[in-house]
RNA sequence: GCCUCCAUAGUCAAGCGGUCAAGACGUCGCCCUCUCACGGCGAAGACUAGGGUUCGAUUCCCUAUGGAGGUGCCA
């Protein structure tokens, strides 16, 4: 049998990396197998539409390097791939389910639901619907349909016994039906409810492998009543743990909970944009590789079986397995991330360097540096190309710093020393014609060896003086040649001058 | 509250009855070194608790605890 995935987002506008993830996963398995990954946009809930939203499905899955072999931009035999679309395709289902005695159809308003709603929290009791417009007559039905009445369709769950499902991660999953609600699946704007429209969906699509969040773990065992009942063989269930952050407990006006200790509390919850987690996009504008991304989200939750842990989308193809997933959420971690993306990083051509860094670079320095030197300084260290700007300020102007940045233990450096070596190198600087970094190496080093110093003893005040910074990309002779003489010597004198 | 699922270090995780309980990120120390970073070497750090089953439990079962999800005419 030929497997089907699908990946089923709700167009929100962006991609969160849970989502990512669930893409992944889904398309790996397909692939994998030789199979056929498709893309459904499940927007039946038109109060939530985000226009483009769409159009930044694709552009993410596209960046991401998940082609979907059927969809709305691609077509397919299983189309429309738009449940809006599908429309029309549910009501058939929902009245063969009633014939079946599995459904049928409630008139009931909001206000007596809200109010059944209410009173069953008083009672501290779970909600559920009280079968009420199940005992209906056929004529009454009729003319209320007739009549243009309102109506929602609801799926008639067995008031005893069980049921269950299998999961290829958690097992056979069973529950008591009388713990299961009436479901409505079909809305009083004629649009099916995710529960129904996945049913229906997935089959008439030829769905053979579902994987999707594990939300929805609690109602599967309702979807395989309703593939029992129309007589369909329910697909093999995987469902997939949520991606989780670490953060502290917050109160509907934004701000921290605090616990008995006066600590605040400290939640594990699932990532969300709306809470500022970044999602797929927000990563990218920030600096970081796709295959990076990639690399370190298909770890977050599966794990492959030898030790490495480099891979490529293409290895992934083939190593992708279902034994690996993992049954417990897991933590992102942005640590981790960069770590990855920082190896990705180092290992990218020098061109390629270049071309990624170049925009962040032009961005915040004047025209005139070497910037093939200096991404050749800073491609070691960089953990996302976002941090650039930051990290090369102070070639473009000149930080304020304290005196005390002089003084270094290690490097026998004080006030004093500094001092004494900046005024002794300033004139040897001066001299120099050739501003080459070889050059400036070995006319430099010649000079401390002349003197007798410890190379720690020149180099670190004058990396201080002409950078204003303890930490940089780079050592004294690489900026200074950065900086080029002028401005190299004018720095110096400045500095100097603030020692006195 | 009720229902479902889960439980190995700070994090990701291997393990699937007998292991000195892998590995990676992070942390710490040392080396390299004009700083940072890279690199090299090394260290600390875990089976939630209590009962069973068994010759033997991290592994199987039960209970508790903790966490997550569900409890919508959202998906």
């Amino acid at each position: 049998m030929k497997i089907r995935t699908r990946f089923a987002p709700s167009p929100t506008g962006y991609m969160h990396l849970g989502n990512l993830r669930t893409a992944l996963y889904t398309y790996l398995w397909a692939r994998k197998n030789g199979g056929t990954f498709i893309l459904r946009i499940e927007d039946t809930d038109q109060e939530r539409e985000v226009a483009g939203a769409v159009d930044a499905i694709y552009q993410s899955l596209k960046i991401a390097g998940l082609s979907h072999d059927e969809g709305p931009d691609v077509g397919g035999e299983y189309g429309p791939y738009v449940q809006s679309e599908r429309k029309d395709m549910y009501l058939p289902y929902a009245k063969q389910l009633i014939e079946k005695g599995k459904a049928y159809y409630c008139f009931c308003s909001r206000e007596r639901l809200d109010r059944c709603r209410a009173e069953a929290e008083a009672k501290g009791e779970t909600f559920k619907y009280d079968k009420h417009c199940l005992g209906l007559s056929k004529e009454e039905i009729q003319k209320k349909l007739d009549a243009g009445e309102p109506y929602v369709i609801r799926q008639n769950v067995p008031t005893e016994g069980k049921a269950g499902f299998d999961d290829v991660i958690y097992g056979h999953v069973e529950v008591d039906c009388s713990t299961l609600d009436d479901n409505v699946l079909i809305k009083a704007d004629g649009l099916p409810t995710y529960n129904f429209a996945n049913v229906i969906d997935d089959h008439t699509m030829g769905i053979t492998h579902v994987m999707r969040g594990n939300e929805y773990l609690s109602s599967a065992p309702k979807y395989n009543l309703m593939y029992e009942a129309f007589g369909w063989e329910p697909p093999v269930y995987i469902h997939l743990t949520p991606v989780m952050t670490r953060d502290v407990q917050k109160d509907e006006n934004g701000q921290p909970v605090t616990g008995e200790d006066g600590q605040p509390v400290e939640i594990v919850r699932k990532l969300s944009k709306r809470k500022g987690d970044p999602t797929f996009e927000d990563l990218l504008s920030r600096g970081y590789l796709v295959e990076a991304v990639i690399n370190y989200m298909v770890l977050l939750g599966w794990s492959p079986k030898g030790e490495e842990e480099f891979f490529t989308l293409d290895e992934l193809e083939k190593l992708f397995d279902l034994e690996g997933l993992s049954k417990s959420p897991s933590i992102f971690d942005m640590q981790k991330l960069n770590w990855f993306n920082a190896e990705y990083i180092r290992r990218l051509t020098p061109e390629k360097y270049r071309e990624y860094a170049g925009p962040w670079l032009e961005k915040v320095l004047p025209e005139g540096f070497d910037l093939g030197r200096l991404c050749e300084l800073l491609q070691g260290r960089t953990e996302f190309f976002g941090q650039l700007p930051e990290m090369v300020a102070f070639l473009a102007k000149m930080p304020d710093f304290p005196n005390d940045f002089y003084v270094n233990k290690k490097q026998k450096s004080t006030v004093e020393s500094a001092r004494d070596a900046l005024n002794s190198v300033l004139p040897v600087l001066e001299g120099i014609g050739d501003w080459s970094e070889e050059n400036l190496h070995d006319t430099v080093l010649d000079f401390i060896a002349g003197r007798g110093m410890k190379n720690g003893q020149m180099l670190w005040p004058l990396r201080i003086a002409v950078s204003g910074q303890m930490n940089t990309p780079g050592g004294a002779f690489e900026i200074m040649y950065l900086l080029g003489k002028d401005e190299t010597l004018s720095r110096l004198k400045t500095s100097m001058e603030r020692l006195g």
